[in-house]
Order: C-alpha cells, then structure tokens, then sequence
DNA sequence: CGCAATCGAGAGCGGTGCTCTTGACAGCAT
DNA sequence: ATGCTGTCAAGAGCACCGCTCTCGATTGCG
C-alpha cells in the first residue's frame, strides 16, 4: 500500500502530464514548455523537476501515452466477429479519427523526430499496438481462408521474425509477399494520414472523409481482403 | 545590372541560407537558431536580420530549397524513353535515395509541421514538381496503352481538377479510380520513406533497400504500370 | 564631393531549459 | 516529544533563444 506521500506525488506528476498534454495540443510538441507547465500549475518551475526529470522525460511520458490511446483506439474499433475487409476499414477509421482528434498528439508519434531527442526502446511496445491489431486481421482472415494459398517463402532480411509472427504467424496464405504487402499498407496508412493532417493534400482533395474510405478500400485490396 | 552593393548582398544572402542548411543537417528544423548562424558566419546575430527578415522566412527559403533539390532528383532520374513501370520505379529510388542523403531537409517537409509556422503559397509549386513527374508517368503509360481502359468516372470531390489534370489530363484509361489509386500511391511512397527514416521499421526490416524495392515494386502494381 | 542608403555591432527585452542553494515541512524512530 | 531524514517549493543564476533598437562606420549614387 503506497504511503500518503507516494499518492499525492503520483497524483500531481499526472497533473503535469495532463497540464503538458493541453499545452502539446495549443502550441505543439516543439514549443512545449515546462515553464508554461509550471505556470499552468501554479507552481515555481524549478518545483517541476521533483517530478519529471527532464523535458525529454516528459515528452517520452507524452508518447507513450498517445501510443497507448492510439492503440486503445485501434482494438476498441476492431469486432473480431465481422468480416476481415471490414475489419480494416473500422481500424482504419478509427485511426484516422483518433489523429483528427489529436493531431499535436499524432505528430509527436508519426512526425519528424524531435530533434537530440531518441525515443527510449519503452516506447516500442506501445507502438506496435496497431501493427498488432492489423497482423490480428490478416490472421483470421488466412485461418478463415480469404486468402489465397501463397508461395511460401520467407525472408527474414525483408520482414523480421518477430514482426512475422505478429502478422498472422505461420500460415500457408501467408507468404513473404503477403508480409511485404501488410508492412506497406501498414505504412501506407499513415503516409495517407499524414499527408492529409499536414496539409500535402490540400487543393487535391476537396472531401477528405470520402476520399480516405477509398483510400483504404483500395489498401484492403492490395492486402487481398 | 546589378550593383557591386547587391551582388555582395545576395552572397552573403546565399552563404546565410548555406549555414543554415548546414546547421539544419545538424540539429534539425526545430532547434535552428539564427544566433548559431551568425556566429558560424562571424557577424553579429543582429546583422543577420539585415539579410533575413525573420526565423521563419529563412525556413521558408530552406522549403522552398529542398521542394526543388527533391523535385529536380525526381525529374533527373525520370527517363521518358523508358518503360512506365521502369520509370516509376526510377523515380521512387531517387526520392528515396535524395530523402536519405538529406534526412532532416526531408523531416522538413513531410515530417510534422514547424510549430507555430505556416507554409506560405510560393512553397506550392515547388511542392508540386514529384507529383507532376509522377504525373507525367502515369499519362505517358495511358497514352503508351498500357493501362486499361477505365469507367471514365469523374468525381473533383475525390481529386481536383487542377491534381485531375496533372495526372494524366483526360483520358479514356484514367477514370477516378485511377486518380485516387495515383494519389494513394503517392502519399504511400511517402509513408514508406517516412517509416524508414523516422525509425517505425526498425526492428521489423533489415535489408531497408530490398524492401523499399519490393514496396515500390508493388505500388507500381497498384497503379496499372 | 556630399548626402542618403546601407551595413555591422552592441545593448537590451522577454522568453526558454536546467542547476544549485536555501529554507520550510512532513514522517518516522528513538 | 524530540530529533533526524527525506521531500518539497521557491528563488537566483547560467547560457541560450528570437527579435528590436540605436549608434557609428562605410559605401555608393547623384
């Protein structure tokens, strides 16, 4: 049982971290700053580092944070008894919806890395989050035998056996083209996401919601969904 | 003419924009300091201001700059006389091969936004120039007959007119399906390039150039080449 | 040649991340 | 209850940032 002191410090660390995440939306991840924190808080900024070692810390806080909420997103949109194709679309949704929703957020995930700034390997597992709702699908989908039976090759250099096994493991359908093609998608995903929430398709594409399910309605098919 | 005055004016511009890009490869876009400018130029961080208007009119410059640098490296490694498929493959290669021999110019332009900064207009056709040659691939291959004929669907919802008409003008093979798998597939080639860079695939690909390679190869299917 | 435009340098403003010291306070053991 | 120990907020301070202003020096055109 944590002492009353250990509580109350657990309780304004979170008050920084959410103070911090109001400030990342309003002024983004670069301009974060912990004298703005401090102030938001009421208290001296130096005060601040008795909890969050440093900015960096804080920031990798921020990220993981918004992996975690990402990849709750993801799961939470994906229905296990509905059809693969639709599987993706509603994960994709959901992914897109959650970077609208947080696009400061989002940016710190999937943007320039922040610079003289290394995301920490705790980071890692809260990234693969989505990946492994997308290696979910692809799985049940070969199990339930939507894809066509593959070459079966494989290539470690080209997908890494960990990263295999989150794509549906080992199955007849999946070959290493199969897992060449999910890691595409998977990417392409968010080179559609981002080009969208950075600006790169303004004057391109007037509707963007109808464009996107398109979008990936056409990466469903390159996935063989 | 030029004056002597203005001559020595726009060097001294140059050598600025230079040092910033030097700069900008060393601690990235966000930590570009104006002050760290003048002093590896040896003048006064004021005097720079005589030059450049402001921090982020210098940015601008550096946009600009690399929009072109990537563009022309696109244009360069297109070869109309070759295959379409070829020349689509041509092109990724060089976008990829300029994106990694300049990492932070490339963050620059299609990582996360500059807080707080917004592109101005003059970056748009610059921007545009990868697009126009892919463009220009892709209504050589349907004049060349290699895509089939298409539904002549027409939606500027989806795709505007001005992208519509970069991407192969009117033709009877590129209907809106064609064009939205173009756009697709162009903000694909960027997410795979912003997954490598940014680190997203660490740990799932090892030989990167094999797998960029296989990547292309397939986005090429989805476009018809 | 003289005057106006241009230029470099310096000081200064308010902001940043971060460190160090100081003094107040709480909790625990004697 | 007292004294010790660890934690805390606060302030001063350092070096850096973008940017502005002023002040001489220099330059080049009329």
């Amino acid at each position: 049982m944590p002492t009353a002191r250990a509580r109350v410090r657990a309780e304004i660390t979170g008050e920084i971290a959410d103070a911090a995440r109001r400030q990342l939306a309003e002024v983004g991840a670069a301009a974060l700053s912990l004298r703005a924190v401090a102030r938001e808080l009421g208290m001296a900024s130096s005060a601040v580092y008795r909890y969050v070692p440093s900015r960096d810390d804080l920031l990798t806080r921020l990220i993981i944070d918004g992996y975690d909420a990402l990849g709750a997103a993801a799961e939470g949109a994906d229905d296990p008894a509905a059809a693969p194709r639709d599987r993706w679309l509603a994960v994709c949704r959901a992914v897109r919806a959650w970077a609208l929703a947080h696009p400061h957020e989002y940016a710190l995930l999937y943007g320039s890395p922040v610079p003289g700034y290394t995301a920490p390997r705790d980071t890692v597992p809260a990234a693969a989050r989505v990946g492994v709702v997308l290696g979910r699908i692809l799985g049940d989908a070969a199990r339930a035998g939507v894809l066509p039976e593959g070459s079966g090759e494989r290539d470690p250099a080209l997908v890494s056996d960990e990263t295999a096994a989150v794509l549906g493991g080992s199955h007849p359908a999946i070959d290493e083209d199969v897992r060449v093609r999910a890691l595409l998608t998977w990417s392409s995903l968010f080179g559609v996401i981002s080009f969208e929430l950075f600006g790169h398709f303004t004057g391109s594409v007037a509707d963007h919601d109808r464009w996107f399910d398109r979008a990936v309605g056409e990466l469903a098919g390159t996935l063989g969904l």
